[in-house]
RNA sequence: UCCUCAGUAGCUCAAUGGCAGAGCAUUCGGCUGUUAACCGAAGGGUUGUAGGUUCGAGUCCUACCUGAGGAGCCA
């Protein structure tokens, strides 16, 4: 009955993730296997189709016995299109299990040479010489379904603001904050560098245009060797005209929490999948603390930190810092001598500069650097000398402020910091899917 | 660049300076509701590389290679 069926009416295509909406009817899935658990004369092949997995049954008494050898022959990973009927079963993973009728095989994979990655445990280095294979665990789909959805929520979210994607370029002449490591790259007889901001790009930008953002890879060079570091990775710069550090700080927590929420809502079954305590990501709402560093620094000093005014904030001082507020805090006013050249000082105290960080709570850092920018020619002249910058090079960014100036500022969100915290993940290079970090380019 | 740790079967790991082992994976057999299934058997090794100490080195020493964690720097 069921064959013929299939031959006078091809069941219809579903998919795992909403195979309940089918139960009672028969579908075809294309997907992979995913794992094959016998016992006896009855098989549980598992099949994954990058949504889900779902378990299929074959009793041998009543299956073809055709049908039956080729399902016991399904090694893990191999490919297939495979017909059943969806039934409702409080025993198989998920609810719902499919009683297999037909199976094709699209590619066998063969047993002598079996798919390296089991599903029992595996170390880091081997998993990362085979990324891209671990791409189709059930983890990274996870990781990467919210990566998606963190970098959709960006884009909507400022499109619906009236931000202008204006991107900048990646092969950049020179260094655009003048500190960090580069890649330098032959380009015809010049050197050239891999980008590591858009954002004196987008300060052009936004002169054009208000509000803007660019999107896209930056990259540095530094040897830094920490899970919180890639050597390639992508940041969101909105850049806005006619604003201040109280605007730059609005912004920053809005589109936080707006990326917050909208993973919440659109990724419980991922957030399920990495078993992400949602608690400490409810509790992001509006307004977030923001503090002066001032006020940190005395806040660390008394949590027990030998931190002395005029530093940067390490690793510790950040997990430290930020484990006593519940949502994102944001450090302000930092001293001028360990900030790029371009931030505004503060009108009151020309000592500091008028830039913000955002901590990430449980631990996981820095995710937002940003600042207002100095719009005055003489005084970003004075900084250029200062920081030993080449000034010719930054004649075109002098430009901006000769020509119609105004207040303006921006900052960077670094999304492999964003996605590493909402999935509660312990190292960066599980965001991203193909990392690159400093002892590792392959594959 | 610096500090710490690791490298043994395809994978995850054991092995007091004294015969190279287990689980998983693979192959074969068993099991009609499995949940990283389970039970039995088989095959599978230049112990990262090069030296050194020793009667004897996976184990101790030196150098190097590869990787991991952290520092600094940053998002």
């Amino acid at each position: 009955m069921k064959t013929e069926n299939q031959v006078q009416n091809p069941p219809p295509l579903a998919t795992i993730a909403r195979l309940g909406e089918h139960a009672g009817e028969e579908v075809c899935l294309r997907g992979w296997v995913y794992n094959l658990r016998e016992s006896g004369k009855l098989l549980f092949p598992q099949f994954r189709d990058g949504a889900g997995i779902v378990q299929g049954v074959l009793f041998q008494k009543t299956a073809p016995p055709e049908l039956f050898a080729r399902v016991k022959s399904l090694t893990q990973e191999t490919s297939v299109e495979v017909t059943g009927k969806v039934r409702a079963d409080a025993r198989a993973p998920g609810g719902y299990e499919l009683e297999i009728t037909g199976l094709e095989i699209v590619q066998l994979v063969p047993p002598e040479s079996p798919y390296p990655i089991t599903p029992k445990e595996h170390g880091v280095d081997f998993l990362m010489d085979h990324r891209h294979l671990w791409l189709r665990s059930q983890r990274q789909t996870a990781i990467l379904r919210v990566r998606h959805e963190v970098i959709r929520a960006v884009r909507e979210f400022l499109d619906h603001d009236g931000f202008i994607l204006a991107d900048a370029p990646i092969l950049t002449p020179a260094a655009c904050e003048g500190t960090s490591t580069l890649f330098e790259v032959d380009y015809f007889d010049d050197k050239a560098y891999l980008t590591q901001s858009g954002q004196l790009y987008a300060e052009a930008a936004a002169m054009a245009l208000g509000k803007t953002y660019c999107f896209g890879p930056t990259f540095r060079a530094e040897k830094s060797k920490t899970r919180r570091h890639l050597t390639e990775f992508w940041m969101v710069e909105p850049e806005m005209a006619f604003a201040q550090l109280d605007d730059v700080m609005a912004l920053a927590e809005r589109l936080v929490a707006g990326v917050v929420a909208r993973v919440l809502q659109s990724c419980p079954r991922e957030l399920a999948v990495l078993e992400r305590n949602l608690a400490p990501l409810e509790a992001v709402q509006l307004p977030f603390p923001r503090i002066s560093y001032d006020e940190a620094v005395e806040r660390l000093r008394a949590a027990g930190s030998p931190i002395e005014w005029g530093g940067d904030l390490g690793g510790t001082d950040e997990t430290l810092l930020a484990r006593e507020f519940d949502r994102p805090v944001m450090v302000h006013r930092y001293p001028a001598q360990v900030k790029a050249f371009y931030m505004q000082p503060d009108p009151v105290r020309p000592e500091v500069a008028m830039c913000v960080d955002m901590l990430a709570p449980e631990g996981y850092g820095e995710i937002i650097g940003g600042s207002q920018r100095i719009h005055d020619l003489d005084l970003l002249r004075r900084r250029i000398e200062s920081h030993h910058l080449p000034e010719a090079a930054f004649q075109w960014y002098l430009d901006l402020r000769r020509f119609g100036s105004v207040p303006h500022g921006g900052f960077g969100m670094g999304i492999e910091r964003v996605v590493a915290w909402l999935c509660g993940i312990e190292h960066i290079r599980e965001t991203i899917p193909f990392p690159r970090t400093i002892y590792r380019i392959f594959p």
